[in-house]
RNA sequence: GUGGUUUUAGCUCAGUUGGUUAGAGCGCCUGAUUGUGGUUCAGGAGGUCGUGGGUUCGAGCCCCAUAUUCCACCCCA
C-alpha cells in the first residue's frame, strides 16, 4: 500500500472551474440582494473555540461538531491531568478538553453573536450583517447533504421591529426569483403560535417534542404525527385538541381568523397572531404584488432551539430536496456569551442546495464560462516577441487575452481555445508580421479578416 | 449514531453458474492537414477490477474487514 489512491474527505468536494462560475454566480446574486437591503459583509474565522460551540445547539447538534485535535503531546497532558487530579477518571468526557479546545464553525449565526459580543463598542445597532461562508457538520452524507457546506447569513440584532422580518420575506423572494426559481414556498411561522398551543393543551413543557412531531407531518401523515405524540407523553385527549389546529386549511387569512379562536385564551399566542399580522401588513405595503408563495404553516417548527418569534423555511417545489433556507427570530442569542437584551432575527440559504436544485432544473446561465477574449497563436519565436506588446496593449485595454505560452502545433492551439470557449483567436505568422495586418478568427462563424492592431483593439473592446 | 446500497479505463457504464489475454460509448493522443478548432476518416495509448485479508487448481464474480457513493431514519442547509 505504498501508494494510496488520493480522495478526499468524505462529504466534502473539489469544485473545478465551471463549478465555481456557477457557485460564483449564485453567490453574487444573493449578496446584492443583501447589499441591496443595507447588510454589510463580515467574517469570522473557520475555526472557533470549542466553548464557544457547544451547548448552542442541543445534544443531537453538539455531536455533529467537527472537534480539532490539540496540537503538541496531548497524551502527556492528560497523564499530567490525572497525576494532578486523583479524581481524573480517564472517559471521553473528561478527556475532551483536554484533546481538542478548537472547533470548525456549525453555522454562521453562533459565530456572529459571539463576534457582536466582542465588537459590540464598535458597532451601532441595529447592526446588519451578511456572511457567506462554509460550516462544517459531521453528518452522515447524503441527498443535500453535505459535510462541508456554505451557508449565506443575514442577521440583524439589535431590532425588534418585524419590519426586519418582512423584509427577510422579500429578500427570499428577490434572490430566488432572480435565480430563475418559480415555484418555492415560503413558510412563516411564530414560536409564540406554539406555545400558546402547547398551553392550551396544558403541556406547555412538552412544547419541543409537540414541534417535532407535528413538522413532520407533510413526511409521515397525521396517523403517523399522533403515533409519535403518543410516544411523546400526550394523551389522545390532547391530541383531539390538536388535530383541528394541525389540520387548520385555507388561505393565510382564514388560518389566522380560525387560530385567533383558538388562541383566544393565550396571551402568548395572541402576541404571536399579532405579530403574523403585522408581517403580513408590512408586506402588502412593501410589494406591488401579492405575494403568492408565502405561506402561513403552523406545523413548521425547526429544531433550533433560541427561535423565540418568528420562524422561516424555503422549500423548492420544482425538485425533491430538503429546505433550501431557514431563520428567524431569537429573542437573547447573544446573552449566551454575556450580553443580555440584545434581540436579533435572521435568515439562511442553503447555497449548495440551491447549486443542486439549479443544476437540476438546468437554469444555469449558459454564457458564464467564456472569460478570455482572444488567445494569440504561438508560432515561433519572432511571432511570440512580436505578440508580446500586442498583449499588453489587449490587457491594457481590459480586454482580457492570453499568447499561447508555448510554439505547439496550430492545431493544438485551436483546439485550446475550443475547449476554453475563446471566441477569438488571432493569428500572427511571418506574413502578418511583415503586413502589420493580423488574422483574426472568430471561432463561432470560422470567419477569418485582416485587422491593424487599432481596429483589433476596438473590434475587441 | 441505526439500516440498506454503490465502487470495473479520464467520464458514463457492460461483464453469463467462478474458467485463457476484462469490453463498449464518449473523452484523450497521433496521423490524413509541417498556418486553422468544433464535422469526417484511419490508427493508438490508457485498467493494482476501491483497499486489505480469506476460500479455490483458478476470483471482477464467493466470504470477512475497511474506505467510499447514494438512499432512508435521527437531525438538518
Amino acid at each position: 500500500m505504498a501508494s494510496n489512491k488520493p480522495s478526499v474527505p468524505k462529504g466534502t468536494r473539489d469544485f473545478s472551474p465551471v463549478e465555481m462560475v456557477r457557485r460564483n454566480y449564485i453567490f453574487d446574486t444573493i449578496k446584492s440582494v443583501f447589499r441591496k437591503y443595507g447588510y454589510q459583509e463580515i467574517q469570522t474565522p473557520s475555526m472557533e473555540n470549542l466553548s464557544t460551540l457547544t451547548g448552542k445547539y442541543g445534544d443531537e447538534g453538539d455531536k455533529l461538531i467537527f472537534k480539532i485535535l490539540n496540537s503538541g503531546d496531548f497524551w502527556g497532558e492528560a497523564e499530567k491531568q490525572q497525576q494532578k487530579a486523583e479524581a481524573f477518571q480517564f472517559s471521553s468526557r473528561s478527556l475532551l478538553p483536554v484533546l481538542s479546545e478548537k472547533a470548525l464553525r456549525y453555522d454562521l449565526t453562533v459565530p456572529f453573536a459571539r463576534y457582536v459580543v466582542m465588537h459590540q463598542n464598535e458597532i451601532s445597532f441595529p447592526f446588519k450583517r451578511f456572511q457567506i461562508q462554509p460550516v462544517w457538520r459531521a453528518d452522515r452524507p447524503q441527498k443535500g447533504r453535505y459535510r462541508e457546506f456554505y451557508q449565506c447569513d443575514a442577521d440583524v440584532v439589535g431590532s425588534e421591529s418585524l419590519l426586519n422580518e418582512a423584509e427577510f420575506v422579500l429578500i427570499y423572494q428577490e434572490a430566488l426569483s432572480k435565480l430563475g426559481l418559480r415555484d418555492f414556498t415560503i413558510k412563516i411561522n411564530n414560536r409564540k403560535i406554539l406555545t400558546g398551543i402547547a398551553e392550551i393543551i396544558g403541556k406547555p413543557e412538552l412544547i419541543v417534542d409537540m414541534t417535532v412531531a407535528i413538522d413532520k407531518i407533510d413526511k409521515i401523515g397525521l396517523d403517523g404525527v399522533e403515533k409519535e405524540l403518543l410516544e411523546r407523553g400526550f394523551t389522545s385527549g390532547d391530541i383531539e385538541m390538536l388535530r383541528p389546529v394541525i389540520l387548520l386549511k385555507g388561505d393565510n387569512a382564514e388560518k389566522l381568523e380560525k387560530l385567533k379562536a383558538v388562541l383566544e385564551p393565550t396571551s402568548v399566542g395572541k402576541a404571536g397572531i399579532k405579530e403574523i399580522e403585522t408581517i403580513f401588513d408590512y408586506l402588502a405595503r412593501l410589494s406591488s404584488s401579492s405575494l403568492p408563495n408565502v405561506e402561513l404553516d403552523i406545523t413548521l417548527a425547526r429544531g433550533l432551539n433560541y427561535y423565540t418569534g418568528a420562524i422561516f423555511e424555503v422549500k423548492t417545489n420544482e425538485v425533491a430536496m430538503g429546505s433550501i433556507g431557514g431563520g428567524g427570530r431569537y429573542d437573547d442569542l447573544t446573552g449566551m456569551f454575556g450580553l443580555k437584551g440584545l434581540t436579533g432575527a435572521g435568515i439562511s440559504f442553503g447555497a449548495d442546495r440551491i447549486y443542486d436544485v439549479l443544476d437540476e432544473l438546468k437554469l444555469f446561465p449558459e454564457q458564464s464560462s467564456e472569460i478570455t477574449k482572444v488567445l494569440i497563436t504561438n508560432f515561433d519565436q519572432d511571432a511570440e516577441k512580436y505578440a508580446l506588446p500586442l498583449l499588453f496593449s489587449f490587457r491594457n485595454k481590459g480586454i482580457a487575452a492570453e499568447l499561447y505560452p508555448s510554439a505547439a502545433k496550430i492545431k493544438k492551439q485551436m483546439a485550446y481555445a475550443d475547449s476554453k470557449n475563446i471566441p477569438f483567436v488571432l493569428l500572427i505568422g511571418s506574413e502578418e508580421i511583415q503586413s502589420g495586418e493580423l488574422t483574426l478568427k472568430d471561432m463561432k462563424s470560422g470567419q477569418q479578416e485582416k485587422l491593424t492592431k487599432e481596429e483589433l483593439i476596438k473590434k475587441l473592446s
